[in-house]
DNA sequence: GGTTATATGATTGACCCCAATCATATCGTT
DNA sequence: AACGATATGATTGGGGTCAATCATATAACC
């Protein structure tokens, strides 16, 4: 039978927060919490999973605040994804030893994953990054020192940001940033968030050599609060095409362009 | 047929870095990376289980960073363990509003997770911590103000430690602070890292109330850095009885006491 | 108020996961 | 060198999960 819509949401509201509180939560055990039947059980998650940020898993559905988890999707099908080349090609570029500063974001978070991949010692190489899946990625990673800023979280997105993370920025000095972003245009690279813009204005004055991680899909697209225009940011990578950019009024060549193909 | 040792552990090895890399990784994409069968992969895993931070789950298996992970072990069982005994006691002391403090480990952890299952709005609370596993829990809480300290990740453990940590302390002053340890006798809590016993004395000094969460496992138990006697400390949450604190030699009765049973 | 759209639960058949068992090859040990 | 221990893979039966389909009751819409 047919059940209001207000009800509808408000049990996948609810939902959403039972596995974000558990990390992960069976199908049978979905059913006997909510009181309903494998079948809206599973049409629930879909429809969780297909805008919310939740995985899922043969038996059940995982958090997926670390958002490592590509083994269904992106890697089964062995089809790069655009995140994936672009994190092969951040990777060329990644300093062997150092102070790197790792944003949050699914790109970079793609980066870590491949940086894990691919060097099994990490002694002599400094992260810092405010971003909890990062971190939580990065933790234990052989050799590694790793630091976190801390700040206040930003809901849905698992960054710390605020005055605090600004503060402590400033005892640092980075050899590379590595920086995602939601919108490139003419006018330079843009965020949603005017927090997010903020700080990472802040990183950039902390920085020797930036790398803004956008794939093309964030072509031409403006979000409200500008991070910084062309001149003033260092290199980016990109799986557009230089034609593609320079369709889009992005005057970006050579030297400030890392292709990932 | 029988293979060397040497090779087994290595392989085992990595197969627990690629379940910390991936957050979660099904059992067949196991066969296929390290190229055994699904019953070796299944007693890799279960051998993992055993003593690694991995837990299982049906189909695959999940790195648990995020100790959060309930569902299959204690709660199905429906034995309330001291754990969740201990959290339900601390819930009952619990500020409704204000500025609190919690600390990183799983007896905080289960806390936390009760926190989440009794309470649906958090207007009006802020809370701090330093847990990685904690701040991924509570993040996107309604109503709730998280910030999280920054600081040098401890391997291990998930927690951001260090000076930065307790520079950012200075900003805060706390209702109340709730803590774990491990170990306690006569002369008081004790932890096994300096920099961890160091941070919660810092966290003492700036909160009004502050309790410390230990089960009775710990009790007797003395580890290389004290934190605190008992006479500087506020009240300690646990499911030992009097009678064995008592005998133990701590000197603690009623108004400095939870006890959980 | 009547009609349409849809959220739900039950059912079914196929597929996948799992624990147990067993034969076998080879490592460790004496 | 010979023996025992054991790590491995194949097999099998049982059970759980899933996607698709269908009937139905009821919310949403006009």
């Amino acid at each position: 039978m047919r059940v209001p819509l207000h009800i509808v949401e408000s049990r996948r509201e609810k939902l959403r927060g039972l596995i974000r509180t558990d990390g992960f939560l069976p199908v049978a055990e979905i059913c006997s919490r909510l009181d309903v039947s494998e079948a809206t059980a599973r049409r629930d998650l879909v429809a969780i999973a297909a805008n919310g940020h939740i995985t899922r898993t043969y038996g059940g559905a995982l958090a997926d605040y670390n958002a490592s988890f590509a083994s269904h999707g992106e890697r089964a099908t062995r089809a790069r994804t655009a995140k994936d080349r672009i994190a092969a090609a951040a990777l060329s570029v990644f300093p062997a030893t150092g102070t790197v500063f790792l944003d949050a974001g699914t790109t970079i978070s793609a980066l870590t994953r491949l940086l894990l991949r691919k060097r099994r010692d990490f002694a002599g190489l400094t992260i810092v990054t405010n971003g909890l899946a990062v971190a939580t990625q990065l933790g234990g990673a052989r050799g590694l020192e790793l630091n976190m800023l801390g700040g206040t979280f930003l809901h849905r997105q698992a960054i710390l940001l605020g005055a605090s993370a600004v503060r402590t920025l400033a005892s640092w000095q980075f050899d590379a940033a590595f920086l995602g972003g939601e919108g490139m245009d003419a006018g330079g690279i843009s965020n949603s968030h005017a927090e997010v813009a903020a700080f990472q204005r802040a990183v950039l004055r902390r920085c020797s050599n930036s790398y803004f991680c956008l794939d093309v899909s964030k072509l031409g697209r403006a979000t409200p609060h500008r991070v910084a225009g062309w001149k003033d940011l260092g290199k980016l990578i990109t799986d557009a095409t230089p034609a593609q950019l320079a369709s889009a009024g992005i005057p970006l060549k050579g030297s400030h362009l890392v292709s990932a193909k």
